[in-house]
DNA sequence: AACTGTATTGTTATCGATAACATTACCCAT
DNA sequence: ATGGGTAATGTTATCGATAACAATACAGTT
């Protein structure tokens, strides 16, 4: 039996020989009906399982309360732990979350966004696709008073409020840390330059290297994407030079790059962090499991969440808010790799 | 400005001095429209914007293209994996997922179920909470006709479908594995037996025992949660007993109880598969790096979260879809806690 | 010229709930 | 007894879209 077969105020009404409008304030204005119909009201809609229709009151007062949320891919690195943070602070403020993921598809999504636009959700949080082209499309939809935040991965300049971690002067704050063991051929496994976090790690690594005085040498910084296969084939290529051209440490982009270079340098039958050091991003579950526990920065994720859910729902509230750019602070997770706390 | 001023038909009606009917049909049946009038609809649709108000299509059609999703935490072991899997599926069929946690709270899943019913969602999927008490709500929530699926953590004998792993046979498959090991002596770190995973896979070691003619022994068997925490403590509390009574070997509930295991075995001085072998159980991302590599169960995370949407979309679509439990096959990950594959 | 058919457009009622206004009943003060 | 006030309930219109039915115009047929 498939027929949601929902009962109505009407239905209600019918059977207690009211009108709709009665029962309705006896349900939700109980102190505007009279004491024994509110009773009434109540056990007639318990016994016949009422259950509002959201839907219709929906479509009086425009308002869903519900919030579109778009990821690249909800399994992926440290996106659930921020839609936990995201979904607390909503469930907290009574909404609930559309969850749809773009797989990286710019046309999923527009399609998806639109699609949320159509079902009239109360704003969006979104974090971009990598092969994104058209801004334009999020900027009409941001001028069309949708209520929009971005978060992790943001488009600046557009309108909109953005809630990141602060990933240049993370990665230039590590940077730092290898320089204050002595080090200075310091080399870089970077991400994509057209995805902010590839290219904001990439100038926190250089910015480092500025300050200190030191020579950014192009053959050490190799570009090659975010995962462990792309870490190796990047490492190997700098351990092909001669090896009086090796780098003493290495920065990589985030830690699956940083496991995959590991690899490649034993693999050379080098030593970490003895011949060389690396640090890696986003201290994964793993880092601390590698044979030499891995230095890396550790991404509040859940405060990112937090703090993007939080924005939208003052946007929402108040017609004034202003567009703001808000950083969570991230942490060193100093363990072996960069030198420090070595056994020996 | 955050007045989300939404184009309606009747403006675009206006504009163009026709009626609503015309622009509705304009945009989606364009057959029953004059070729001229089309394409001024169109443009007019597009210059101002117009968005499809879903709520009120809805209203109309009963039918809001909207699936529940209730887990008791995205970011806890496999429902991320599981979640993606339905978003695909979901976004196949046209949906879109309102997910919402319940974090093991059965009056936060009870509000969230009933929230859900009140946006009319077209269909449920639940992972139960831990604590969940009262069956007989979701009975009264089926009986009322929402198309419902349990995925993972399933309630029996209640009129809903559920999508599952082969729990009970994959934890006797891995018990097996130690009994061909030669190992007689087996303990099990199990987890809350009221949780059907906990249970399930305590009867899986149990059949394994008793279909080899070895004894059950209770001093072996210690429940103590779901973590890393409790693992360590139960294996703390087997190792307590007179060395003669150890066990030669251990099926842990889940992978965090194994590794909470390996750690207190090497606190005892203890080696990993010599003395004492392991095994656990959903090939946690850990498992491969431990010293000794954890020999375990690999679920299909993915799987179940599309078989479990398919499985809803078809309740949705099929007025007589009858109710199944479907179980997606595990497969073991041997590596060499078990004492297979071994350095030595 | 009257008739039928088709293509195109318009009107009305509806989905379920509620805001805004209207009505009724009854109590109390003067 | 009359008027004013309040508590309780009812009516109507609305949110935006669409199904069902209605109307119009014009072409082709006999």
């Amino acid at each position: 039996m498939n027929v949601s077969s929902n009962v109505t105020l009407k239905q209600i009404a019918l059977k207690l020989d009211l009108s709709t409008m009665t029962v309705s304030r006896a349900l939700n204005n109980p102190s505007m009906v009279g004491k024994s119909t509110r009773q009434k009201v109540l056990e007639a809609a318990k016994s016949m399982g009422y259950s509002p229709n959201h839907i219709a009151k929906s479509l009086v007062s425009r308002k869903t309360f519900t919030l579109g949320v778009i990821i690249p891919q909800i399994s992926h690195s440290f996106f659930p732990e921020i839609v936990r943070g995201i979904e607390e602070i909503a469930y907290d403020g009574n909404y609930q979350l559309l969850l749809t993921q773009s797989a990286e598809s710019f046309e999923k999504e527009v399609k998806n966004i639109e699609t949320l636009r159509s079902k009239r959700v109360d704003g969006i949080l979104v974090s971009s696709a990598q092969t994104i082209v058209d801004y334009k499309y999020y900027k009409r939809v941001i001028n069309a008073g949708l209520p929009f935040v971005f978060f992790d991965r943001c488009v600046e300049d557009i309108g909109a409020s953005c809630v990141s971690v602060n990933d240049r002067t993370s990665s230039r704050r590590i940077t730092q840390h290898l320089i204050d063991h002595g080090y200075e051929k310091i080399a870089h496994l970077s991400g994509p330059q057209k995805v902010t976090i590839g290219y904001e790690r990439s100038e926190g690594y250089k910015e480092a290297l500025s300050k200190n005085g030191l020579p950014v040498n192009p053959k050490w910084i190799v570009e090659n994407g975010f995962n462990e296969k792309g870490g190796y084939e990047a490492m190997k290529k700098i351990l092909d030079l001669p090896a009086d051209e090796h780098p003493r440490a290495v920065v990589a982009v985030n830690d699956p790059v940083a496991f995959g270079a590991m690899e490649a340098i034993r693999d050379y039958g080098l030593s970490i962090p003895d011949d060389i050091a690396i640090v890696g991003f986003s201290d994964d579950i793993r880092a601390k499991l590698m044979p030499c526990p891995l230095t890396t920065v550790f991404q509040p994720a859940y405060e990112v969440g937090k703090k993007a859910a939080e924005k939208l729902l003052k946007i929402i509230d108040h017609v004034n808010e202003p567009i703001e750019n808000i950083e969570v602070i991230t942490q060193n997770r100093i363990r072996e790799s960069c030198g420090c706390n070595s056994k020996n």
